[in-house]
RNA sequence: GCCGGUGUGGCGGAAUGGCAGACGCGGCGCACUCAAAAUGCGCUGUCCGCGAGGGCGUGCGGGUUCGAGUCCCGCCACCGGCACCA
């Protein structure tokens, strides 16, 4: 920039356009989707909706730039978008503020949500404003209630005690899903233990085959890292459920196991200490035995799960004084009890085949118990072999010797009708013999468990139900909805492992339907039942008469293009298509998977660490908002790498994002050609540059390559530049073509950089709705095409030819080219393979 | 242990089996300036060479191919998920 044109002109800066048209989008409403006669296709773009602790931060400002450029590029397509936005804002932080601050959560929690709100528009995120939802509004958690009832009637919502996880921090259970891999809440990090509690749980193990076969259908449209995740969680395995006679008891035990092959080699089995069928067993063995089941299962209650879960541990447990007996060959087997057996998977007992289960040989090798082999691996299609490759010997793999259990292939042995058969068909044979015998059947079994929603918690949904006088379920009938939470002021908030609410007497006091006297639930949901629904709520956020309107749901869902974090892979995600998939059996939606495509983007770092403010390593991003404008702060989020990828704020300059932005805005100044003028008439070389990128950009954009789309912004924007000030020239048209195009097309990551360049321009507000136009096919094609010669695969030479040229042609040019003569020299040409216009080849010899 | 992902300059990252390192950051140099900032221009993988030019180079080792960052096989490292789930 010259002298000169600082005296006359203003320069670029972010807070005089951030205050210029805020107020002008406030007013047009761009964003709005209320006319259902719009004819355009239709995209639903949804973004993870926010939980509202405080105001947004680096994580918000990453992913909001990321679906606002997806939700922006649909709309220059030519798309009718919904982009909605609203809040989940049940849960607990709001709860633990008030009791640390005093007041009432829903305070705490909407002056966030105006907090967050304001920045969002200021963050110029192209929400549609009228369509807002807060979960913690009764007339939205009315309709949780009324799901919860209808989900209750189909039998897909039940009480039942066992032993759930327990978070002694936030005072409230938790589902399997909340506790971390560690053993500890994903929430408050405490370290969660088992208690005995009768809840509410919904029953998403009826889907659990749906949930894992569908995944199949999002392959290639969701990360497949999420698909991965989800199937791990969900953990189907195949196998049998065999039946064992138990001496002295009516009912036989049933087994589950994958290895029903194996059968003849159980020399005992084990029922887990804190399974009903433990205790029963036990009660008829010596007074000493009995005593010591009681201190081991209260040792058992008291070891946390990060202990229990640790394999390494030593195998710990004891005899029951009781026997079994193999349907297969009919032995006797001891029957133990140890905490490697868990209650709530399979029928919480086992059969035992030491030498091919290293949980069993663990144990066996502990108690002195018996091993036997069944299976000799030796002769397996892919037999073991030592480090140099030595197939081992039979005896050389002995799991009583070598302490390593045999899980592989092999040919079973000592089994009777099954000796002789490779693995797999030995299990198909098993499943077969204990069929005939009708001791035993196919089965599978999952690692889902049911998701437990009760919360002891205030600030959720209330669950509608009350119980009579004599304690049973009576469901809060569905005109009588919703069933409001009483005004958190004055309550005692405090945990203290029950809900609040049963302090809430007057609230808690109620009568049936048919007029008795009856107290009501007092837990509320778990709020990942908010959001599992959350996004057909926006399609009709309105309607007092239903949940959602099956008209809007036909017309928009499901959503096409889901944006968020990583950290909803299992939680929120799994109980989205579960709530789906109930809705779609129980007739209100046409569809059963939500969302059609999904984006995860990467989280926001600073020196390769999770910004934490305890840490000290924390951007606030108000602060870089002030300081570098919103639009420099969103193209740096997008430009920094591709956006499942992490972006470390240590490694980014959004002070350079702000000088492409200046960049480009004052390429927008300079244009002198007047608006409407033909652009055919433009330098045919810079016109061929804006046809090229309006060719690339939109399958970028489809591609998430949005790193890359701003990286052709910034060649444009310098070849722009070039012609402006030293070829063409300012009036040129093709130099206006390229400066609406840099506007449409910045309009993803800098709405107000291109809003004022479009208006510079001579446009009307708004550049949002401006279609990008499709790229005249004859200016795609190049004049002359650079044709690279290559000797031996190594690049010598180039050519300028026309892209017509014939593969001859071009090779006779790629023999006489210098660099090839200078390459070849005397040596010997075998070969020439000749793709024109690109490449020759010249293979030679010597 | 099982499953999945990722490895490219000083850094972030580009690259339908066909010019590796686009674009940017940082660095160096130059112009403008009394000076600085801002702005603009140029150079910037590495080694050899004054240069022309050449050697090497996408985690490691093989393979397919006229040609491999890209495809195949085997490793290594890091990241993530699952894991006493029978």
């Amino acid at each position: 920039m010259t002298a000169e044109r600082d005296d006359d002109r203003i320069d670029y800066d972010f807070r005089r356009l951030e205050a210029k048209w805020l107020p002008v989008w406030d007013e047009l409403q761009p964003f709005d989707t209320s006319d259902d006669a719009d004819e355009r296709p239709r995209k639903y773009v949804l973004d993870m909706f926010p939980y509202p602790s405080g105001d947004l931060h680096m994580g918000h400002a990453e992913q909001y730039a990321l679906g606002d450029a997806v939700a922006r590029f649909w709309r220059h397509r030519g798309f009718n978008v919904l982009h909605p936005i609203g809040w989940d804002s049940f849960g607990l932080p709001a709860e633990n503020a008030a009791i640390k601050r005093g007041g009432d959560p829903a305070t705490w929690t909407y002056e966030n949500i105006a907090q967050q709100r304001e920045s969002m528009r200021r963050y110029a995120a192209s929400f549609d404003w009228s369509r807002v939802i807060h979960t913690s509004d009764p007339e939205y958690y009315k309709w949780n209630q009324w799901l919860f009832l209808e989900m209750y009637k189909k039998g897909l919502a039940y009480r039942k005690e066992s032993l759930v996880n327990w978070d002694p921090v936030d005072q409230t259970v938790l589902a399997n899903e909340q506790v971390l891999a560690d053993g500890t809440s994903e929430r408050s990090g405490a370290l969660v233990v088992k208690k005995k509690l009768t809840q509410w749980f919904l029953r998403i193990t009826d889907y659990a085959d749906r949930l894992l076969e569908d995944l199949d259908k999002l392959e290639g449209r969701w990360p497949h890292k999420v698909l991965t995740m989800q199937r791990n969680w969900i953990g189907r395995s195949y196998g049998a459920d065999v039946d064992f006679v138990i001496e002295g008891r009516d009912e036989p035990v049933t087994v589950y196991t994958t290895r029903p092959d194996t059968l003849f080699g159980a020399t005992f089995m084990v029922v887990a200490p804190d399974s009903d069928l433990a205790a029963e067993l036990v009660s008829t063995a010596s007074a000493e035995t009995q005593a010591r089941f009681a201190d081991y299962l209260a040792q058992v209650q008291k070891t946390s799960a990060i202990d229990r879960q640790n394999a390494d541990r030593e195998k710990t447990g004891f005899f029951l004084e009781r026997y079994g007996v193999n349907p297969m060959n009919g032995e006797r087997l001891p029957i133990w009890t140890s905490d490697y057996v868990l209650a709530d998977y399979g029928h919480g007992a086992i059969m035992a085949v030491p030498a091919h289960d290293q949980r069993d040989l663990d144990f066996a090798r502990a108690f002195d118990l018996p091993v036997r082999v069944v299976i000799d691996v030796t002769q397996a299609e892919e037999p073991p072999v030592d480090a140099d490759g030595r197939p081992l010997a039979f005896d050389e793999v002995d799991p009583a010797a070598t302490g390593e259990a045999t899980a592989g292939d092999g040919v079973l042995i000592n089994s009777g009708p099954l000796d002789g058969k490779p693995k797999a068909e030995a299990i198909a044979a098993a499943i077969e013999l204990l069929g005939e015998r009708g001791t035993g059947r196919a089965a599978k079994n999952y690692r889902l468990r049911d998701w437990l929603i009760s919360r002891q918690r205030y600030w959720g949904t209330p669950i509608p139900v009350m119980y009579d006088e004599d304690g049973a379920e009576v469901l809060v009938p569905e005109a009588d909805l919703p069933v409001r939470l009483p005004d958190g002021e004055g309550l005692d908030l405090k945990p203290k492992g029950s809900s609040p609410l049963g302090a809430a007497t007057e609230w808690k006091t109620t009568t049936t339907p048919d007029g008795r006297p009856a107290v009501r639930d007092t837990d509320t949901m778990d709020t990942f039942v908010d959001s599992s629904w959350y996004f057909l709520r926006f399609l009709s956020p309105n309607d007092s008469t239903q949940a959602f309107d099956p008209a809007a749901a036909k017309r928009w869902a499901p959503v096409d293009q889901y944006i968020g974090g990583i950290e909803h892979a299992i939680l929120h995600l799994l109980y989205a298509r579960f709530i789906t998939k109930v809705l779609h059996d129980l007739g209100h939606l046409e569809f059963d998977e939500p969302f059609d495509a999904l984006m995860n983007q990467g989280m926001v770092v600073l020196d390769g660490a999770k910004m934490s403010k305890s840490k000290g390593n924390f951007v606030k991003l108000g602060d870089e908002l002030d300081q570098y404008g919103v639009d420099a702060v969103r193209t740096t989020m997008l430009f920094a790498s591709p956006p499942e990828e992490d972006v470390d704020w240590a490694d980014v300059s959004v002070a350079g994002s702000g000088k492409f932005l200046a960049r480009a805005w004052r390429v927008a100044q300079d244009v002198a050609a007047p608006v409407g003028v033909d652009f055919a008439d433009g330098d045919v070389e810079l016109r061929r540059a804006v046809a090229r990128f309006f060719d690339e950009v939109p399958k970028l954009c489809e591609g998430f390559k949005l790193n890359v789309v701003v990286a052709k912004l910034m060649e444009l924007t310098n070849v722009t530049r070039k012609a402006i000030d030293s070829g063409v020239g300012p009036a040129d048209p093709a130099v206006r073509e390229a400066a609406e195009a840099i506007a449409m097309v910045l309009d993803l990551f800098a709405p107000y950089t291109a809003e004022d360049m479009w208006q510079a321009l001579g446009h009307e507000a708004t550049v949002a709705h401006a279609v990008w136009p499709t790229p005249d096919a004859a200016l795609l094609v190049e004049e002359t095409v650079t044709a690279i010669v290559q000797i031996n695969g190594k690049v010598r030479d180039r050519l300028e030819v026309p892209p017509s040229i014939a593969d001859d042609e071009l090779e006779a040019l790629a023999l006489e080219a210098d660099g090839t003569k200078r390459a070849v020299g005397d040596k010997q040409i075998v070969k020439v393979i000749t793709k024109a216009p690109k490449f020759v080849n010249i293979v030679v010899k010597g």
